[in-house]
DNA sequence: GATATGACCGCAA
DNA sequence: TTTGCGGCCATAT
């Protein structure tokens, strides 16, 4: 077998970090980075969502920046879906925003 | 090869 | 809360 190259290992650990965040839950991107095995690597999985494919099953929708808001520019249909598919999940999305401290994938269950 | 940009992060003021 | 700075990697020009 080939050897795989070094950028497509990455994308593919951040691609099954992405997909490991549970229903209800959201991730940062320097979280995701970090399961991926790859600290500091947040530009990495913004890369590899902006670039993400169509029709690919990913829930690129539960990651959000550190700051627990959405990356997305108002006004785009993209981020109008994240926000949708994060309520229809159980999440609150308020002016944009996300609390981590209670849909964090390191948050409490309960509060 | 160098520069600029990007769905970022953390800290400091 | 916002702004500025440095750090990290890949892509486009």
């Amino acid at each position: 077998m080939a050897a795989p190259s070094p950028t497509e290992t990455r994308d593919a650990q951040i691609l099954l970090a992405v997909a490991a965040i549970p229903s209800g839950r959201v991730a940062t991107y320097g979280g995701v980075a970090l399961a991926a095995g790859l600290p500091r690597q947040a530009r990495l999985v913004g890369r590899i969502l902006s670039r993400l494919p169509a029709g690919s099953t990913l829930p690129w929708h539960r990651v959000v920046n550190a700051q627990g808001r959405l990356s997305l520019p108002a006004g785009s249909a993209e981020r109008e879906t994240q926000i949708a598919r994060l309520r229809d999940e159980g999440v609150e999305v308020i002016g944009g925003r996300i609390d981590l401290r209670r849909f964090g994938i390191d948050a409490p269950a309960a509060l």
